[in-house]
DNA sequence: AATGAATGAGAATTCATTCAT
DNA sequence: AATGAATGAATTCTCATTCAT
């Protein structure tokens, strides 16, 4: 009966968050975070228990996020090197069209403010992505390493890609292929 | 602000500050770190202007410490496959037995504090580390990638071995080669 | 602030505040109280204006309580040490029946949020209690004093009693008994 | 070598927070008595490591004192009506003499700041003025009860006492003697 | 030079009260 | 009338830095 909680305010303020953290990393003051989000300091705190409790859920926010961008329109009857393609791709421009999004997450994600839970729901999320990628190491020299080293070593090719075509976004195809292919040249069969 | 006395003592100070950066991030109370380096609370402010110039300055030491050790016994004469090894594992060794050492460092590296002068004399530090691993491409995928692309690389590749030595030590020497093999695939000519 | 409609829902502030106050003073939230009460933040105040109106009210109507508990049944035509004795039991009786009421008053009686008027009116209910008293004291130590010294003799005699009762409730009718005795003592003739 | 901790500022934080927490009770800001004790707002926690310490080491304190002024210039070698007068004129002393004393130990007794610990090491400094008293009650009406039930009288006779003469301070002295008579009438032999 | 007490500007919350629904 | 989200001032405590000793 009363004013309800605005899905919209709770967006807002989670937006904000990933523009400060990215910003200032994990420290920022909420108080910015809430001025950023156009609310007022104590709403933050309507909409989280807590600094902590805001952070978590970012995280995750943040992790489903390009999962879901991942996940797009996914061509899942290609084959395995088309898809695995696929992902890197979406991957990479997603954290090029969110430099903001992939800052915060990388705050976070070295942050000892995320719990050991959330972490392991954000890898959860990821499961899928890495479980597809197993089928291309038939002969490669991965072929004994557990699916998450092979998904690590994406995730992080990946971010030094994202590095470079940040700083020289001419060069953005052309880091995207070159990261591909090492990326592809360090996994699959020869 | 005058000239400290103590080389001894500037050194603690860094120690401290690795370990308890290590620990609690870049915004760990420089009370703690003076805890920690058996000094008082003021001294700190003697060794270093203020907080960020002993960040930055901690940032400095500990990338130099680890080019050190890269290039410590540098098989000058050997072929590239060999010299390339050589850094590959001297990298791997350091961050698994230094684990502090590389925590801090890569809480710096994500911090807002390191200045962009201070990053950049870091990564000079890997010019030459990088520098050997061109004659490597040749024929590579990357062969026409910048030299400092193939080194950041190599940095991430390592960063994820060494995530995977933390978790599993007993599978350390299985990691560091796999990640070298993966490594190499990624940027040799075939 | 407009009328409100339930008595019931007035009352159940009330005791909600009674049993809050009891056990976390006067500074205990109002939106704990509206819980307890189970109504929202907001209808507290459609009920008391503010906080002070409320915690006042409170002060008052638990004065109210215990001297009606007193007047109970109250022996008129006994003679004095019947009465006085009959008030003594109904005051003890109360307090250890009902111990959030005696503790939230107590709360009260300390706190500077209860006007000088509340307490005025609030003493004005032990006028009635104080005056009969009067009639004990003919040969007494006390034969000099105001009535209200007399009353407030009983009363902090009675809570004594009662902080005893609390810790040693198998000891509950010695106590009582003695601390009549004492009280008897103090300002009966002899 | 530095500045050594002052034990003047120590007082006088502990002296502002007597005023203040008289005037306003434990929900008294640290700020306010930070304030009166004219030191910077975070001086006081490097007296006191949080409110609360401060808040038990003021009522310990102030027990002491108050036993301190009981026991002062104590008659031991006089018979036990002399001793116990004594006692109960210093006690009543102290409290006319110092009102926000009185005060602020009595927010203090009833605030759930104060823990277990401290209210018995604060019974402790009385344990020696109620043995005493068991001297008085060979005859009396309490002859039966424990130590530490008289003692809780006549603290709470004087409280009384002390109330009455704050209101009308012209009548201390009737008041006192009074206040003595009903308490030496409540508890002696006759 | 070394010490650590002193400082006061934040920081994360809390909470009485208002007000849109 | 009832609800509970929204507000922002107030609160406790922290911390980089200064400065008296």
């Amino acid at each position: 009966m009363a004013r309800p909680r605005s899905e919209d305010k709770r967006n807002a303020i989670l937006e904000a968050a990933t523009e400060v953290v990215a910003e200032q990393g994990v420290s920022a003051p909420t108080a910015r975070i809430a001025k950023r989000a156009a609310v007022a300091e104590g709403t933050l705190f309507t909409y989280f228990e807590n600094k902590d409790a805001l952070l978590n859920q970012l995280y995750l926010d943040l992790k489903a996020d390009l999962r879901g961008a991942m996940m797009n329109s996914y061509p899942s009857a290609e084959r395995v090197p088309v898809r695995t393609r696929h992902v890197w791709e979406k991957y990479v421009d997603w954290g090029v069209a969110y430099p903001l999004k992939r800052k915060a997450l990388n705050q976070l994600g070295v942050s000892d403010r995320i719990s050991a839970q959330s972490r392991e729901a954000g890898m959860l999320a990821f499961a899928q992505v890495t479980a597809l990628m197993q089928e291309s190491l038939a002969g490669g020299v991965l072929k004994d390493q557990p699916p998450a080293f092979v998904g690590a070593i994406m995730s992080s090719l990946a971010e030094t890609t994202m590095d470079f075509i940040t700083r020289e976004p001419a060069m953005a195809e052309r880091y995207k292929n070159a990261g591909f292919e090492a990326f592809w040249a360090a996994i699959a069969a020869r």
